[in-house]
DNA sequence: TGATGATGTTGCGTTCGACGCAACAGTCAT
DNA sequence: ATGACTGTTGCGTCGAACGCAACATCATCA
């Protein structure tokens, strides 16, 4: 029983190039967050490869990767002389989480959550199509089956993704949603029963997906509101199916809502107030 | 019991500008790399403060910051005008972890690790004078205390960081381990006796720290080594001092041993030939 | 073994893009 | 209102970043 998936396959929409004001940018700044994403996509690339794709001469490209280089975002393999990410990605990255008020305030209900319940906890927000795993607290039956955090899920095959999309509006679900590739026979592929879903995830208040992004993996999920009611995150539980059966969905999902609901508070949303 | 630290409050020294040779740079890219590095150490900066803090003038500091929000590496706290770190990075550290060789070859074994001890797994690398942790794996006894990865800890109070510092030489620890503040009683705080238990470290093959960093909590590491033979990483069992008492100390720090040696082996190395 | 293709790397001259300036647009305290 | 702060934007200038082309290495192949 894995239920640790192989993510570099799962596809992704590629980050869109937002051109919007061209005013206030920063060419080379620019073109460097383009290398980085290019690497996060790819791996292990070239110079050559990499001017290729920023439409640059090799030359620059190679001042470019030296830059970040110079600063631990890249490193390059000995030998061969492709790059890759480097570990000053990381530093920052645990700068991040511990300075986010989305995690900061999850924290500790999530703990409690996954104590309580025994099952992992996970906090995803939407970004460029897919959803960002921002923090994950495992629950303490089983082994933490992987880590998610920062990586990337599709939005259709996953009750977080469901939450995220549930808020909104028709246009922007076929835009997010993107091509919904299966991953198994459960997966939802077409826009009418992904609608459906959707409108059944905003009724109860949670969404649920079984074996949908894989066999043998259940997932529940809850809104998480902001300050001005929008759903800035989506608050899950998961676990293998044979221990998150249909008869404990309920209850869980009771819970996942509750613990939603909470964070939401304490990031100042004060309830409906129609 | 909460042997969850306030990271934020650990002292590390600041990253270190590296002069090198300025003839290959991008001065803005490096720039933007210097914002992004204030933000992970200072959490909300504004525009102003950015700008004396590079040394350059307030609109320049904000095109920088500007160029980095249209990318999602930071973002703008609504309202305030303040900056702080965004999802953006998030994205590319999970990219990251699933890239480098060091994480891909150490996960299984720190699983494995893990859940035949029942205690938490963290891989380490030596990172500007502190130990960056790159990868974790919770034990199915306790619920996860924290989650360590792409936080950046004390070298001289941590196994880990002890085993990281006896792999250098006696100019380079001091120049790593830094001021070496306290953090409990039994904290290291003289380079007299960090030597000594340097020597020792590298005599038996694994490091101990107990109520170093925190009272009740302990910890075992052994190094990793690259195909070179220099180690490359730390590999260590962290868990509640109660549980990993003295007597369990000598079980644990030979599983240690075989699992970083395992790792090792996975990165090419063959064992010293001597 | 030398030729040919590929790679990453560096010096140089030019041009375009990033910079500093200063004015503008807000918000908060006095 | 005034002042003292913030973050933001148009503009002209100057230097930094760019493209070019040559170089250094390493594979592959004749």
């Amino acid at each position: 029983m894995h239920y640790c998936l192989a993510m570099s396959n799962v596809s992704v929409p590629p980050a869109l190039s937002i051109p919007g004001d061209a005013t206030t940018t920063v060419q080379s700044v620019d073109r460097a967050v383009t290398i980085l994403e290019i690497l996060a996509r790819s791996g292990e690339v070239g110079v050559t490869d990499l001017a290729r794709e920023l439409g640059v001469h090799k030359s620059t490209a190679f001042r470019l990767v030296a830059a970040l280089e110079r600063r631990r975002l890249v490193e390059q393999h000995v030998g061969r002389g492709k790059y890759r990410l480097g570990t000053g990605i990381l530093r920052l990255a645990g700068a991040t989480t511990s300075r986010l008020d989305l995690v900061q305030e999850s924290r500790a209900v999530s703990r409690a959550l996954a104590q309580r319940t025994g099952e992992t906890v996970n906090v995803a927000v939407l970004s460029d199509g897919a959803a960002l795993y921002m923090d994950q607290v495992a629950g303490s039956s089983a082994l933490q089956p992987h880590n998610w955090v920062g990586q990337r899920i599709p939005l259709h095959a996953t009750s977080n993704g469901k939450v995220l999309l549930s808020a909104l509006d028709a246009a922007d679900v076929v835009r997010e949603a993107g091509a919904m590739p299966s991953f198994t026979a459960n997966t939802i592929t077409s826009l009418a029963a992904l609608t459906r879903e959707l409108a059944q995830t905003r009724d109860r208040g949670y969404a649920i997906a079984i074996d949908e992004l894989e066999i043998g993996l259940t997932a529940v999920a809850a809104p998480v509101r902001n300050i001005h009611g929008e759903v800035a995150a989506s608050l899950s539980i998961s676990g293998p199916t044979f221990r998150l059966g249909a008869r404990r969905v309920p209850e869980l999902a009771e819970a996942v809502r509750a613990a939603a609901d909470e964070v939401s508070s304490r990031l100042g949303w004060r309830g409906p107030h129609e």
